[in-house]
DNA sequence: CCCTTGACTATCT
DNA sequence: GAGATAGCCAAGG
């Protein structure tokens, strides 16, 4: 290990594993979070080294669509994971978020 | 060193 | 809105 990976994946495994459920961050947004505006692009290698479980699938393009492939086996998993807990797709692009603090809005969605 | 590779982004057509 | 383009930056060959 790098010395930068010491510190880089030690915050960004605290800031994606501090996303709520039914929320999603962007890799640039994590990066941000983490102290390490411009890193977008090693976020994804922190969370893959991470010793621990992340909710990795909470983080997604700043478009607000997968990281993966259309179609693929990881593509259909993350989006099985998110749907899970609730949040909702317009094709491929995710729908804002619903605020998950009213039973109103879970049940019928934003709006 | 130089080049390529990413679970990326912002900007311009 | 979909492509293309240019930045971005650590790692590995």
């Amino acid at each position: 290990m790098t010395k930068f990976q010491q510190s880089f994946d030690q915050k960004v495994w605290q800031v994606v594993a501090s996303i709520p459920s039914g929320q999603v961050m962007g890799y640039g947004e994590v990066a941000r979070a983490a102290g390490f505006p411009r890193y977008s692009r090693m976020v994804s290698g922190a969370m893959s080294r991470s010793p621990e479980p992340l909710p990795w699938y909470r983080v997604v393009r700043s478009d607000r669509t997968l990281a993966f492939e259309a179609g693929s086996e990881e593509y259909r998993e993350q989006a099985q994971l998110l749907k899970q807990e609730g949040v909702r797709f317009e094709g491929n692009k995710i729908i804002e978020q619903p605020r998950g603090d009213n039973l109103d809005e879970i049940l019928w969605g934003p709006q």
